[in-house]
DNA sequence: ATATAATCTAGAGTTAACTCTAAGTCAACC
DNA sequence: GGTTGACTTAGAGTTAACTCTAGATTATAT
């Protein structure tokens, strides 16, 4: 089996410019060309092309990716410098989903911090008195709602 | 208390031209300036700042913080629109996590195929007999060990 | 008082990752 | 056999988010 350029940018939703763009940059080399010089994937690149996108989600730059693709082209010689590169990256990712937990955690005390001022009708509540300063007992307030067992996820939920 | 642009790009970790673009985008409309026009920032924007390093992480576009921050501007009549949008990018959020865990987990799969490749001295021991393909049950080997209880993430680690 | 450092604006430059255009070739269908 | 659509390359254009430069002003430290 093989399949031509758009057939394999359908089957992984990105643009066949994206893909020539990627080859370009040295992430296909292992892509064979018919007789007319037109791209052949075959099955097994697949395998590479899963890679390269498990990267690119993982926010690794185009170039880093190409010499990832680079090592595994040279052989064997190269598989403790792959397994350094995934494990790095496993890192990271780990790292970066950590943040985002907290980021998601902020936003959810926000979604709270809008629903109890949506329900009084307005955010001066959230106000120390006299002024137009954020009280910064609410966010302990919610905290603490938080701490006594209810989901942050739910807390701010509207109804 | 006041603080100025490179008491903020300290604090926040970012740099003062950064905070100066972003109030060319119209982000900081909420800080004041000096008789000399320099930039003051009082105790209370901090709780604007950290919503929009949180939007940021989250990978909400500087130019919709902008329309945020303008909202929050506006007054009590936008706090549904402000619950709204913050419950939108929850969401988005939380379906950017789910992502990103299918490619931790994609990581760590290869992350052992390596491993395994490594302790055997060649990637061909993953080859189908007689060719370059990696075989499918492979993947499938790695599956079923993660099923019958073993860590994806210790699975792959050397050692 | 003076040198150094921080700030200001407007606007130019940079980088990554596409995204598209132009001009041409090739394949599939009626 | 002709038309339509997919493919090719080289190279230009786009977009977001910075990042910096230049030239001027202001604040801080000796």
């Amino acid at each position: 089996m093989s399949y031509s350029i758009g057939e394999v940018a359908d089957k992984l939703a990105i643009s066949p410019y994206t893909l020539r763009y990627y080859d370009k940059e040295g992430l296909l080399p292992f892509v064979d060309r018919n007789a007319a010089g037109r791209r052949r994937f075959k099955d097994n690149d697949f395998n590479f092309l899963e890679v390269i996108v498990c990267l690119k989600e993982a926010g690794v730059p185009v170039k880093q990716i190409g010499e990832f693709i680079d090592l595994c082209m040279t052989g064997d010689a190269t598989l403790q410098d792959r397994y350094d590169f995934l494990a790095d990256h496993e890192a990271k990712l780990e790292a970066k989903m950590a943040r985002l937990q907290h980021t998601l955690d902020f936003l959810r005390w926000k979604k709270w911090y809008y629903k109890t001022a949506l329900q009084a009708g307005t955010e001066s509540i959230h106000y120390l008195p006299g002024t137009n300063q954020v009280d910064p007992a609410v966010h302990a307030t919610f905290n603490r709602l938080v701490a006594d067992g209810a989901s942050p996820k739910t807390l701010g939920e509207l109804n």
